[in-house]
DNA sequence: GCTTGATCGA
């Protein structure tokens, strides 16, 4: 301990106000504490206690400071400077609704806020997400006269944007005098957020001055609402104006990542390693993700082994990674291993976890885990819990016990928890399991039902009931629940070729049906078997539409075949469950064309080679 | 003496 540089005789008001103000360590503070209580010099001089609330304030003590706020400091009441550094000390702390309470307390104590009680106060309504209490403190902002504080304004902005109010948002930033670049940004940003990615381009090509932020809402933005490529595009645009901070770059490898880029999560990479000094954790994380979702396993672990200190977000996200690609005892040793270093799991690495057990058929390993989460490391299971839990067991073909729990949940089961039964319920052609399912479902009027229509549809496909894909498929138009029919894409030479529904939109799409003709003739020639689902041009035009409307990836495929060399692999994306049927003439066209071929559907990776699929847990 | 905008993993 630090002993105070003062003679015991030198000690009185005076000497200790001076101390104060030089910002002494903490065991210097607590003996000052303890001059001014033994000496009683608290009573006399109130000025000494508001400057130890300050140092405990500096000092990062924010307990001790607040009992002698609460204790010492009822009256008079306290300078505005104190509720303001009392408040902006809560803002810090996440989900505290402290800020808010001290504010009232403030009013009520005939406190007169200024410019910065208005701007923390506003900004923690923000983050508390308490919409109602940010707009009845705009209203004392305006009455207060205040509001013409580009700081307030510009946090009333924010908040408004955080709620993705974009007409109140857009009413302050209208009043305002004169903007800056935060006022701009922060406006953008009320248009991402509200996914008006029309609007947000609009106000961001407006803005008289742009600055790294601003390009990281905008590009945020496209990736929180899908637009992966455009997300790039922007990326790329953003070189000439300013340099890519470290959020940008951790949302571009998200898009990348997305997308399955690999081409261009490679140059983010190089890019990073030539341009970043300081090690980032995020974008580590983010490289992690990007490898392994775009079927690098062994470049995810190369990233992963070079991190020096690795923390639960290094860790998660090979965790994840390692899962999706159906390693899943890899992923158990590397939980395990990080369970060794004391590191604390959160509820995403937990996910991460389950789900690499549902794909090893690790049973014992996830009911062991599934069980114990709460007691070992505090985390209530979430419906994504759930969902991986019900996943597990249903794959396994645990129907019943995974049905069972599933009805048994503490928290309102949805769309995830369904999907993952019904999913099973197809892997183990239980179509009467299913209906059973769809039955009790009917019962509880579940709203959001279009994954699950996605794949009862897709189950009767499956299994050639035709008549009953076309009525769930006609029960989907009438919901509304088409965008969540499947896609699939490949990149080729860095760009990114997509396939919808039915597609006839690709510029060479007749190229592409007759490669596919092609090709089903050549692997009809080694005995594949044709099933009714396959995409035969023979069929009459509805049935066609169907069939194409079932297998995106049939059309990738032939793209990818179409445009890359013999001796390289073809990855596809697909943003649903690759169905039964390409799964056996992917393996077939493997052999065929001597190729491998990488699919990465919604759950994991199926890597098809020599005729064979490296996925034995899947049909 | 104190202020404002952005990030990921299922």
């Amino acid at each position: 301990m630090q002993p105070l540089p003062l003679a015991f005789s030198q000690i009185n008001g005076r000497s200790i106000s001076q101390l104060l103000s030089k910002r002494p360590p903490i065991s210097q503070i607590k003996q000052i504490h303890a001059q001014i209580i033994t000496q009683s010099l608290a009573s006399s001089r109130l000025f000494l206690i508001d400057s130890l609330i300050l140092c405990y304030l500096h000092s990062k003590n924010l307990n001790s400071a607040r009992i002698l706020f609460d204790e010492c400091r009822p009256s008079p009441p306290p300078p505005t400077l104190l509720w303001n550094l009392m408040i902006r000390a809560y803002s810090k702390l996440q989900y505290s609704s402290e800020p808010i309470n001290l504010f009232r307390r403030m009013i009520a104590a005939q406190g007169k806020p200024d410019k910065y009680t208005f701007t923390f106060v506003i900004t923690s309504c923000a983050r508390q997400a308490s919409v109602v209490c940010g707009q009845v403190i705009h209203g004392m902002a305006v009455k207060s006269g205040t509001l013409l504080n580009l700081y307030v304004d510009n946090s009333l902005i924010s908040m408004y944007a955080a709620f993705a109010r974009v007409d109140d948002a857009y009413g302050v930033f209208d009043e305002m005098s004169d903007q800056s670049v935060f006022s701009w940004t922060s406006l953008v940003s009320a248009y991402a957020k509200n996914g008006d990615m029309r609007r947000a381009v609009e106000v961001f090509a407006k803005m008289p001055a742009r600055n790294d932020v601003s390009w990281t809402v905008l590009i945020s933005g496209f990736v929180r609402c899908g637009r992966h490529t455009e997300a790039l595009r922007y990326f790329h645009g953003m070189f000439c104006e300013c340099k890519p901070n470290e959020a940008v770059l951790v949302c571009a490898l998200s898009a990348c990542a997305n997308l399955g880029s690999l081409d261009q999560g490679k140059w983010i990479h190089s890019y990073v390693d030539s341009n970043c000094t300081l090690e980032s954790s995020n974008i580590m994380t983010a490289l992690i993700d990007m490898y392994a979702k775009c079927g690098s396993i062994d470049c995810a672990y190369r990233v992963f082994d070079k991190i020096p200190r690795r923390d639960v977000q290094n860790y998660t996200s090979m965790i994840s990674g390692l899962s999706i690609h159906g390693l899943g005892e890899e992923a158990i040793r590397l939980f395990q291993q990080m369970l060794a270093e004391k590191l604390r799991p959160n509820d995403i690495t937990i996910v991460g976890v389950l789900n690499g057990c549902s794909h090893s058929g690790l049973v014992q390993q996830g009911s062991s885990i599934f069980y114990s989460m709460e007691n070992l490391w505090g985390i209530v299971p979430k419906i994504e819990h759930y969902g991986c839990y019900v996943d597990l067991l249903g794959r396994a073909g645990y129907l019943a016990k995974a049905f069972g729990i599933a009805k048994s949940m503490p928290i309102n089961g949805d769309v995830i928890v369904w999907r993952a039964l019904l999913s099973a319920c197809r892997i183990h052609c239980n179509v009467g399991f299913a209906e059973r399912i769809i039955n009790y479902l009917e019962q509880l009027d579940c709203r959001s039902r279009s994954g699950i229509n996605v794949l009862l549809s897709n189950l009767y496909a499956s299994l050639g009931k035709w008549d009953k894909v076309s009525l769930v498929r006609k029960i989907m138009g009438k919901r509304n629940s088409s965008r969540d029919i499947g896609c699939s894409w490949i990149e080729v030479n860095g760009a990114v070729h997509e396939f919808r529904v039915a597609d006839v939109l690709h510029p060479q799409i007749y190229e592409i049906q007759e490669k596919l003709s092609e090709i089903l003739k050549r692997v009809v020639l080694v005995g594949y078997a044709a099933d009714a689902t396959h995409v035969s041009f023979d069929l009459s035009e509805e049935d066609r539409e169907q069939a194409v409307a079932l297998h995106s990836e049939k059309l990738a495929i032939a793209f990818g075949l179409m445009n890359t060399v013999p001796g390289t692999s073809i990855r596809i994306m697909k943003n649903l469950r690759t169905c039964e049927d390409c799964h056996t003439l992917l393996k077939a066209i493997s052999k065929v064309y001597d190729r491998e071929i990488i699919v990465r559907d919604r759950s994991r990776f199926h890597t098809f080679k020599e005729g064979k699929c490296s996925c034995k847990d899947y049909w």
